[in-house]
DNA sequence: ATGCTAATGCATCATCTGTCGCATTAGTGG
DNA sequence: CCACTAATGCGACAGATGATGCATTAGCAT
């Protein structure tokens, strides 16, 4: 949006029924359900509107995320390594299999949509590089050995989780969560992840 | 197939004139390029055939994996788990990253197509399954605790090798494979998979 | 209030995707 | 060889997707 884009009132308004819309299709109708021309007839918008604003699905879902806007997220702090990484990774089970899930939409979309997949970029360097101070804390505590590498600790303790839900598309496990977040740990604290023990 | 269906010349023409084009156009656009009109162009066959025969782009690529037919396909045996799980990771690091790839593509129409999404399945599920010998050699070799889960070992030596180059879309590394084959082995060691050890 | 223009609605068009009835060809068994 | 029918080709159609020119509405600055 330029400086002289007007956020005014139809705007804006226009841009909350269309989200509203995307969020509602998708939980009634799940992401194959999910069309251009849905949302547009459910938020009593246009659709050379939405295609105009929106250009695809992978859009859509891009500015649902945006709009949620969670710029106050914090990473957990529960006091120990595995601790964190077993709230982050609760976290992640919920985002994928709420419904309606936005993160497994778009991952979906993200492979038709340069849209959708610029923003699921975003969203995941955004995160990991804010749980970053999760590894911190813990080689302040003592937990972990200096030189531990955090993204890769926490790709290594995401991943598995991602892996089954998404990619596998097994039924969410109550125990997933944590088992994933106390391999990582066990696999960190044995230096998996430290530069200095790498020759 | 049914019984009486004629495996005969034409029909396996078509399907090896078929499956060559999607080879070919997949290697050359890519998956986004990949439509059911430019193979059906390319391999000189009628989109009616194709759309009858294959549905759409996934029930394609899940045919080009057929006939690939990789029975003779075994896990690798290198005389250590870390090695094998190195090795694995090697394999699908080329899967995902060689021109064309079938496997990525068919990762991304699994998100449209039914007929992807079931070829996935099974191909992973078969993969996994034979992949747990790996795990029994190593019990056996005194490398793993007796009661290692090998399912959960191995999605957490491989999944975040999916995870960087599907989901994260990171440049291929070559350090990749090693450094999660030897991050899970760390934390099997650890006694991360056994299901005795815990409560 | 007026002027300017961003944003939207409307109607229409082009192209893509998917399907179908009929005709033709190919493969098999007797 | 003939009969049967699976498989394919053909042409046409329907609906979905994506885009566009023009008209209208809305938002902002003066």
């Amino acid at each position: 949006m330029t400086p002289t884009a007007r956020p005014g009132g139809r705007t804006a308004r226009v841009r909350a029924q269309v989200l509203d819309a995307v969020r509602a299709e998708l939980g009634e109708h799940g992401f194959d359900g999910l069309t251009l021309e849905s949302v547009a007839a459910r938020a009593g918008v246009h659709r050379a509107t939405v295609y105009r604003r929106w250009g695809d699905v992978g859009g859509l879902l891009a500015d649902v995320l945006d709009a949620a806007g969670d710029d106050d997220w914090q990473p957990p702090d529960t006091g120990s390594l595995e601790g964190d990484l077993t709230a982050l990774n609760e976290e992640i089970q919920w985002a994928l299999t709420v419904r309606p899930s936005i993160m497994a939409a778009l991952i979906a979309a993200s492979f038709r949509s340069e849209k959708a997949a610029e923003a699921q970029r975003r969203l995941w360097d955004d995160r990991y590089a804010q749980c970053e101070v999760m590894v911190d804390r813990a080689v302040e505590r003592g937990e972990l050995p200096p030189g531990t590498d955090a993204r890769r600790l926490l790709v290594a303790a995401t991943a598995p989780v991602y892996h089954q839900l998404v990619l596998l598309r097994t039924p969410p496990d109550p125990r997933l969560p944590a088992d994933t977040a106390r391999t990582a740990t066990l696999a960190a604290t044995a230096g998996a992840f430290t530069t200095t023990l790498r020759a």
